[in-house]
DNA sequence: TTTTAATATGTGAAAAAACGCATATACTGT
DNA sequence: ACAGTATATGCGTTTTTTCACATATTAAAA
């Protein structure tokens, strides 16, 4: 695990990244459908932001058959948790974050 | 006070500001030319860096004669602060962010 | 083995961000 | 008023990031 700051800093400055990893932080963990509608974004721009997270190790990916599990790197470094931890606070009650939840589990695919 | 997080998360996505910021959060208040030998930029580039922070209210800026005095917005909500401190724990150890500490208060210019 | 479903990636275009340099602005001291 | 110092900004260029779309890959099912 070779985190650095900076690496972290980029993986969340993206609006789609940013709630996706508050979306895993809750879950624990998800497949690239269950993401793909709580986002509502397709499906390469979903694997491709995925992508760029697991080239960092921020997550890592599970295959369970044809479906792709994904969930925060369980070796993250403490400050990288806490660092979500709090952005995660700062969603609970503001857009999209609420929205984000809301379809998340609703309409799991797999 | 309306930051949001993706505002910080883009705040602190790149390497200069995440290091101005880190280098506040530890000294309070520091004004431009401080960041300058500290960060080893030039003029131009570290104003620009610390407008793009000032626009979503990261930091604020303070006059003194011909300085300018820049901290952490002092009104920023917790969890941008649990954010900045967790990110301040990581760099703690770290380069460059090491090598800053090191060349910030040894040459300050005001 | 062909088909279908889920996911990943190559590629060129578009958009966004950062840079470098020159210049403008604001203040101080003479 | 003038010169000097600190800081901000206009602007064109370069770099980085994101996107859209097509296609490749992998596994399940027929």
């Amino acid at each position: 695990m070779n985190l650095q700051p900076l690496d972290l800093t980029k993986s969340l400055a993206d609006d789609l990244r940013l709630r996706m990893v508050i979306l895993l932080a809750k879950h624990g963990e998800l497949c690239v459908c269950d993401l793909m509608s709580a986002v509502d974004a397709d499906q390469p721009r979903v694997s491709r932001h995925l992508g760029v997270m697991k080239r960092v190790d921020l997550v890592t990916a599970r295959r369970d058959g044809q479906w792709m599990h994904y969930r925060l790197h369980p070796d993250l470094p403490q400050w990288a948790f806490a660092v979500i931890r709090s952005l995660q606070d700062a969603a609970s009650n503001k857009a999209p974050y609420t929205e984000d939840e809301g379809r998340v589990r609703s309409v799991s695919c797999c």
